[in-house]
RNA sequence: GCCGAUGUGGUGGAAUUGGUAGACGCGCCGGAUUCAAAAUCCGGUUCCUUCGGGAGUGACGGUUCGAUUCCGUCCAUCGGCACCA
């Protein structure tokens, strides 16, 4: 043994011995419980950061723990590697986006060996590769056949100057991000998956997913948004009704006008013939798509001109054209109650549109000059409809509008159907042709994948693919005639719905998933983000159940247990490539090694909490790391001369004895803080106090020495998944011919725990004065009159009436007094 | 704006089921060792204090014998908002 801590000689050699043994290569095994732990992917963006260290890190933590409680570990990895960044670079450094991609990978799966994950590599998978994405073309295809896939118009962001489609993210207070031009809004066709027809399974199953975090839950609820209205129609005299929907109907008798967006026929036909609301359509079509823009923005409208009738009045309520309404989302027009909607009736302020109080609080006072009332409550105004609450106020005038053909019940949901089209080169072609007399035709299996062309050049303005008629021109697979590939690629959220499942075989060429996926699913620890706690998780689980009803799987969700690991933040915010605020862990493994890099981000904080980046405390976890390096050490340099004996247990004095307890005790935080609770930076704290109170334990007698390899072999094993190329390298020193990685996790000696003496805190109104030391489980009497005796507390009771005791047994003695 | 989180010493954080607030680190202060330094080891470190004690977990209220923990209102920060991944 080197006499000082050698961390890169050490890590490589541990490296090299996994890799020889294949301690991380799995196959499916009947005679084991298997284990699926799956780290979120990572997008290839050329360096790891310390958020990928840190979701990398937890999931390695998981995965060997697993190992040693016997089970068959899968661990995969691999690369999401289709997107937009890729795009960015090539205009950036003139590099085509696969090469540049190919290099990215290539560097950082160097970084992830050198950081020790135990990955089973031979399962590794880069969506670019037509092997990966041929299949999820196949799945298309099918269910395009099926109707779960058709085309509609769509609202992009159109930048006029590059000509080009941008993302919300390149849109910068409207303006495109590189030619600063003023991004319209545009409509093109594009495709969609009907994830609604999922919507209420994707609701209901939510309620399976006991290891879920229930914030995840909530969001994905209220993300899916089911309510339960009215749609109404507002009659139009001559001309077709304008329906709207509304989870309000008790509102509406207060009904002043409705708002319809400004894309809306409506709004079109009343803009042909008057130049001001012409104008105000004009205004839209430079706006931002996106909701939080679309809800904070200033609110504006223009009076149409039109009107309609009130399905229960009968009187001409007016129509305006407002920016806040989308045609995208449900009929593209609203009711509007000023008096119980705050938007309303800020809009009716502004625009001096009668307001009608219908709604009062049922035990409380509500001045509608001041704001809107938008809580339910007694209908009034509202003529037949006077004194109903929310619910009979609903049947009645549901019933009331059903017998005239004016309204009936809908079930609504919030989620829309998911555009998968964008306009973008590097993602994945979608397989379909386009013939002027078949119309939409799905590319045949056997004319599968359709391959994206790798070696182009890429200058920004559209796509290279849509100029390049040696991809797009082809024939009709139905009528032969000339017909045209869609140029348009995949959502790359469509390769990440679905890696989970093709890690179990990765290497079938002959379909897109067999039954290894049915072994190895569900995915038993699945780990990454909190920003991915909605769309990617919905998308793959909307995936599970598509992939389930075309018989390639046969479990209903993928996920049994969901990590979700905070954010490492820099500058308060997000790492990542586009803000420039990442931190490349490279420097920090060349000077201390991947076990302390390891340790330390796991030590900085619990992994559900965000963290805001610093370095500084590193050092603490590299002396840690040389600690429990010298702790072997001292033990071998003593065990030179003395032997340990078999321990027997019985004839221990107190300081072996606590040093037994501490080992146990330890043990026990140690097993729960990983397993059930994860959390690693209390099992790291109680390995120090472990390893500290050890160092402090110097006796060489035979049964010292068999205490203190006891308790030296514990904390090896347990440091293990965190640190486990000093724990592989430790333990060989100590002798084992067995790698570290392929024992089993100790169990704790129940008789080493056992306690002779409690402590017992003794507070007086709650506040803190004596502490007694008692034996287990002393009669709840005699503790009482222990801590009534004992001098400080008298103190405070002298003098005042003691009104009552409460006596935790083991635990806490409180005396209320007056 | 809406949805979901978070808020504790100089600092990262701990307190698991409502029961000792500040475990374990970092930093700082003092000591040992050393020719000296590094490294290492030992001790101290919430604030105020008349040294009895008092106050204190974003703010203000509430429930309770007892609240960092439960409830209400507010403030600040972070994530998501459908084309960043």
């Amino acid at each position: 043994m080197n006499s000082e801590y050698n961390a890169l000689e050490i890590e490589s050699q541990a490296q090299q011995y996994w890799k020889e043994n294949k301690s991380f290569e799995v196959v499916e095994d009947s005679s084991k419980e298997k284990y699926y732990c799956l780290s979120m992917f990572p997008y290839p963006s050329g360096r790891l950061h310390m958020g990928h260290v840190r979701n990398y890190s937890i999931g390695d933590v998981i995965s060997r723990f697993q190992k040693m409680q016997g089970k068959n570990v899968m661990q995969p990895i691999g690369w999401d590697a289709f997107g937009l960044p890729a795009e960015n670079a090539a205009l950036k450094n003139k590099v085509a986006p696969a090469k540049w991609t190919y290099e990215n990978i290539d560097y950082m799966r160097d970084q992830l060996s050198q950081l020790g994950f135990g990955y089973d590599w031979s399962r590794e998978i880069a969506t670019c590769n037509p092997k990966y994405y041929k299949w999820e073309q196949w799945l298309f295809v099918k269910l395009f056949k099926k109707g779960l896939v058709y085309k509609k118009n769509a609202v992009v962001n159109w930048d006029p100057v590059d000509q080009t489609v941008l993302a919300n993210e390149q849109v910068i207070d409207g303006r495109g991000w590189r030619s600063d031009a003023l991004i319209e809004k545009k409509e093109i066709s594009q495709w969609f998956m009907r994830i609604t027809d999922y919507a209420d399974e994707l609701l209901e199953s939510l309620d399976s997913l006991d290891g879920w975090p229930d914030a995840v839950k909530t969001m994905q609820k209220n993300w899916i948004g089911k309510s339960v209205g009215l749609e109404i129609s507002f009659n139009r005299i001559n001309n077709e009704p304008l329906k709207v929907y509304t989870t309000r109907p008790d509102t509406l008798m207060g009904v002043t006008y409705l708002a319809v967006a400004s894309e809306h026929p409506l709004a079109i036909e009343a803009g042909s013939n008057n130049t001001e609301v012409q104008a105000f359509i004009d205004d839209c079509k430079t706006m931002e798509t996106s909701e939080a823009a679309m809800e904070t923005m200033e609110k504006k409208g223009v009076n149409s001109g039109l009107t309609c009738v009130h399905p229960i009045t009968g009187q001409e309520v007016q129509i305006w054209i407002a920016n806040f309404v989308l045609m995208g989302y449900g009929t593209g027009a609203v009711m509007s109650v000023p008096a119980h909607d705050q938007r309303d009736y800020e809009f009716a302020q502004k625009y001096t549109i009668p307001m009608l109080e219908v709604i009062r609080p049922i035990n409380a006072e509500h001045d509608i000059t001041q704001n809107a009332f938008t809580n339910k409550g007694i209908l009034c105004n509202s003529g037949e409809f006077d004194g109903l609450n929310f619910d009979e106020a609903f049947e009645a005038i549901a019933q009331k509008l059903n017998t005239s053909n004016l309204g009936e019940k809908q079930t609504n949901y919030r989620l829309r159907d998911w555009g998968i089209s964008r306009q973008r080169y590097w993602g994945c072609p979608i397989p379909i042709i386009n013939c002027e007399s078949c119309g939409s035709v799905g590319v045949p299996e056997t004319d599968l994948p359709v391959t994206l062309p790798e070696d182009v050049s890429f200058d920004g303005i559209g796509s290279p693919i849509k100029k390049m008629p040696e991809f797009y021109q082809t024939t009709c697979p139905t009528c032969g005639g000339e017909a045209q590939r869609e140029t348009d690629t995949f959502d790359t959220f469509f390769e990440s719905s679905w890696y989970f499942a093709r890690y179990a075989c990765a290497d079938n060429t002959e379909a897109m998933l067999d039954e290894r996926a049915d072994y190895w699913l569900e995915v038993d620890q699945y780990i990454g983000g909190i920003e991915h706690a909605i769309l990617h998780l919905l998308y793959a689980r909307f995936f599970s159940k598509l992939l389930r009803d075309e018989g390639l799987i046969n479990h209903d969700e993928p996920f049994k247990n969901l990590l979700t690991q905070g954010m490492v933040l820099k500058d308060g915010a997000k790492m990542s490539k586009s803000k420039g605020n990442t931190v490349d862990p490279a420097d920090m493994i060349q000077k201390y090694g991947a076990d302390t890099v390891r340790l330390f981000i796991l030590f900085a904080a619990p992994p559900t909490q965000d963290l805001e980046w610093s370095d500084s405390g590193l050092e603490g976890s590299y002396r840690f790391v040389n600690k429990v390096y010298r702790l072997v050490e001292g033990y071998l340099a003593d065990a030179k001369t003395n032997d340990a004996l078999s321990l027997d247990g019985v004839t221990l004095n107190k300081e072996q004895k606590q040093i037994r307890q501490k080992t146990h005790q330890s043990l026990s935080k140690i097993t729960d803080d990983i397993d059930r609770r994860h959390s690693f930076n209390t099992a790291i704290a109680a390995l120090m106090e472990l390893t500290n109170t050890l160092g402090r334990f110097k006796q060489t007698d035979g049964q010292s020495m068999a205490i203190r390899l006891e308790s030296i072999e514990i904390i090896l094993r347990t440091l293990s998944p965190i640190t486990p190329h000093l724990c592989h390298y430790l333990w060989q020193q100590l002798g084992h011919q067995e790698a570290i990685i392929d024992t089993l996790w100790p169990s704790v000696d129940k008789k080493a725990l056992q306690q002779d003496e409690v402590q017992i805190i003794v507070q007086v109104n709650g506040k803190l004065r004596a502490k007694l030391m008692l034996n287990a489980n002393t009669d709840k009497s005699i503790v009482e009159a222990q801590a009534l005796a004992d001098e400080n507390v008298c103190k405070f009771t002298k003098d005042k009436t003691i009104v009552k005791v409460i006596v935790v047994p083991n635990k806490l003695v409180n005396i209320v007094i007056k």
